[in-house]
RNA sequence: GGGCGGCUAGCUCAGCUGGUUAGAGCGUCGCAUUGACAUUGCGGAGGUCACAGGUUCAAGUCCUGUGCCGCCCACCA
């Protein structure tokens, strides 16, 4: 208990008499408010009935959560908490993703390291190993969640290669392939050497570089290329057909070339795709490695032939130099070129975009494969259908929405088909170049399972279905559609207008009412957080140092939807003494309620008292708004202004002067609107800083609920 | 090439539908302070709101243009 030396000295519980120190407490506070039962709404008392549900992005399990992530569940947290306490019977419904090619990267790092590869492993070996490293990965990723104080209900938490989730995503496969929907085709893909998959336009990186650009005589011609080592095959040389500096030659002409290995018999094609102000207007096409050259050859019916093996080596065609890397091969035959004296002039700063692996940073070969596809087109109009004309979504910031049109008006067909192993197996099966899809292996002899998985987009975008339970799930009619996505503006191109679109599709209902966007979290100088730079900084080790609730508020104050945020230790230390202000405003308050408390309990309110607790009200009012439209940032920020700087630096100094020369009523009133105030404070604070609000309250004397996460919100 | 942002105090940024002398945090300078506060308080300095036009009784805010910075998308070989 207290030091009692005057013998008038308050008794407050003793931990008030030290600072705040969060890592003595947190712990114990999540494990209460997981033992309650109240992160599951069922439990929830009766006043919560309307239903309020955000489903969590499943954090990858390949990993512990970065400080996107504490961004990321700070925001949710807070909107969950401030509608719990509102009586919104709140589901939080936490996940995690099996994150198929990011996992599988993640995992062949770690085979590299122990000097083992992928490629000598059997598949159901490698499937394996994966998912134990996946399970254990998905454990620590989850005590990051519960150290961050995420109220979800865990009893619900589900994972992407959960069973249900699996069947459910080839169901939609099948059903979409019935409704014409998906269709399999030869197409250019974007091959990762490497990594030995096809990867969707997301997956890719394109940058500008400077690669050397070669013109080269092809016959009469002069034609220009970056890529000398795909033009074994090029047989076909084409030009507009409107060019009046070729009008001479006819489509479909032949001539005979010289070229890297000899004479060729060449044919002209007309075609409109050549910009005639581009270089000499004159190209060579290689159907197989580029996908202009693939429309092309496909508009002519041209042949397409193979010139670089799927590990990016020059295949026999290439006669002389078979069996070559890219690299080495360009070289060599560049010198071959000029000693046959086709080799007319080099640019050696040309500049042109390269698309690379966004994982490993290798040259995209296009190749031409056979891949299951989604036609994008009928699909992309319903989602503009629900969100530019219908506005069935609100979408913050603002100028997303525009983005997301944008994309949803531009979309080209989606490639779904992955050749990794770490995912969700596509249900078809092939024989004799016939192909069958079904969620059970067709009859008769001499099937062939497709080996490839899908993208993992094509199973995160059925997530909010999945979750819930589409179709028959009892969450799925109480809580679809939800309320709140919120998720990083990265994801605005790949994850959210793929929900929207299977939501359409499915459910034929959007899968959320609201989307919020949030920006990057960057280092204190604005930049970028990366390994190469070293400049990451780790949610986890900040909340050891700092306490969960400072983290969050410094993630939360100054960042407004869609803007990027700057995290410095400095700020985050800030709104650690903050924590410790608000422990010794309570301390204050206690000290002069215990003291004067007496049995004048029914003295009103003074006038001046009444003002204070009405500036409290219009406060809390402030609050309410803000966070009703996602101002989380204001209303962060406003609370904190207040506690500190009204209640704190006025409010209490003057109220010493009270308890010194005021009257017994006017003391009497100040000691009860303090504690007052503060409850409501207390509640006004907790979505954002959830730990040391919940912390005081347990040690409050007079308070409406036990708990303070279910305690009543002080506005409507 | 197309799209989207940003430009407000030394730094990081707020400023919602246009409305008094433009705000916060950090930093800085001065003063006070052993206290409810290890982590405190009070006060000060510091801004032609990127630039140029326009609309308006009124513009940081709306419109047009310019400049610089950043991000995203893109199949000119």
């Amino acid at each position: 208990m207290a030091k009692n030396t005057t013998g008038n000295e308050p008794q407050i519980p003793e931990k008030f008499l030290k600072p705040y120190n969060p890592q003595e407490t947190e712990e114990a506070i999540y494990a209460r408010w997981e033992d309650s039962g109240f992160f599951n709404p069922d439990n929830l008392p009766e006043r919560h009935n309307v239903p309020y549900c955000i489903i969590m992005p499943p954090p990858n399990a390949n990993g512990r959560l970065h400080a996107g992530h504490g961004l990321d569940m700070a925001l949710k947290d807070i909107a969950i908490r401030f509608e719990r306490m509102r009586g919104k019977k709140t589901l939080f419904l936490p996940g995690a993703d099996h994150a198929g090619f990011e996992t599988q990267v993640v995992y062949e790092k770690k085979l590299e390291k122990e000097g083992r590869s992928r490629f000598n492993m059997e598949p159901k070996e490698l499937y394996d190993e994966i998912y134990e490293f996946t399970l254990e990965n998905k454990k620590l990723m989850e005590d990051d969640i519960r150290r961050l104080g995420t109220s979800c209900d865990w009893s619900r938490e589900k994972f992407t290669l959960d069973p249900d989730v699996i069947l459910r995503v080839q169901k939609t496969f099948v059903e979409m392939y019935d409704d014409g929907l998906i269709y399999r085709g030869k197409q250019t893909v974007n091959w990762c050497p490497k990594h030995q998959t096809s990867l969707s336009d997301v997956e890719t990186e394109s940058n500008e570089e400077t690669t050397p650009f070669y013109h080269f005589k092809y016959g009469p011609f002069e034609i220009g290329t970056v890529r000398p080592e795909t033009k074994f095959g090029d047989k076909y040389v084409v030009m507009h057909p409107d060019d009046a500096r070729y009008e001479k030659y006819k489509h479909g002409e032949q001539i005979e070339v010289e070229w890297i290995n000899g004479p060729i018999t060449a044919t002209i094609i007309k075609d409109e795709a050549v910009d005639p102000e581009f270089g000499t207007g004159v190209m060579t096409i290689t159907p197989w490695h580029s996908q202009v050259d693939f429309e092309i050859a496909k508009r002519h019916d041209l042949d397409i032939e193979q010139i670089i093996d799927w590990r990016g080596k020059l295949l026999p065609i290439a006669q002389e130099f078979e069996g070559m890397k890219i690299a080495d091969a360009r070289e060599k035959i560049v010198e071959k070129l000029e000693a046959k004296g086709l080799l007319v002039r080099v640019d050696k700063d040309y500049k042109n975009v390269v698309k690379r692996c966004y994982k490993c940073q290798s040259m995209i070969e296009p190749q031409v494969k056979d891949q299951w596809f989604v036609k994008m087109q009928p699909l992309a109009e319903k989602v503009i259908d629900a969100v530019e004309k219908e506005d069935l979504i609100e979408i913050m910031p603002e100028h997303q929405r525009r983005i997301l049109l944008h994309w949803m008006h531009n979309t080209i067909d989606w490639n779904i088909s992955r050749q990794i192993i770490w995912g969700i197996r596509i249900p078809a099966w092939f024989r004799d170049g016939e192909a069958y899809v079904g969620m059970e292996e067709p009859q008769g002899e001499g099937w062939q399972a497709d080996f490839d998985t899908f993208d993992t987009w094509f199973s995160s975008g059925q997530w909010p279905l999945v979750t819930l339970g589409y179709p028959d799930g009892k969450d799925f009619k109480t809580y679809y559609p939800t309320n709140l996505m919120e998720t990083g503006a990265d994801l605005v191109f790949k994850w959210v207008p793929r929900m929207i679109m299977f939501g359409l599709y499915l459910a034929k209902e959007v899968p959320f009412k609201t989307v919020y966007f949030h920006g990057m979290v960057n280092d204190a100088n604005n930049q970028k957080m990366s390994k190469s730079k070293g400049n990451v900084i780790s949610p986890i080790d900040l909340t050891q140092k700092y306490g969960v609730d400072a983290l969050r508020m410094a993630l939360v104050v100054g960042n407004p939807a869609g803007s990027n945020v700057p995290l410095s230790e400095e700020k985050v230390k800030g709104y650690k003494h903050f924590a410790n202000k608000l422990w010794n405003v309570t301390r204050f308050i206690l000290i002069h309620a215990e003291v004067h408390t007496g049995s004048n309990s029914k003295t009103l309110y003074t006038k001046k008292d009444e003002e204070l607790l009405d500036e409290v009200s219009s406060l809390s009012e402030e609050i309410t708004k803000d966070l009703e439209l996602h101002r989380y940032y204001l209303a962060a920020e406003k609370i904190y202004h207040y506690v500190w700087h009204r209640l704190a630096d006025e409010i209490l100094e003057e109220s010493k002067q009270i308890f010194e020369e005021g009257s017994e009523e006017e003391i009497a009133s100040r000691k009860r609107a303090l504690y007052e105030m503060l409850l409501v404070n207390l509640k006004l604070l907790h979505p954002f800083m959830p730990f040391v609000t919940e912390e005081i309250w347990s040690d409050l004397p007079k308070k409406d609920t036990d708990l303070l996460m279910i305690s009543e919100w002080p506005a409507h």
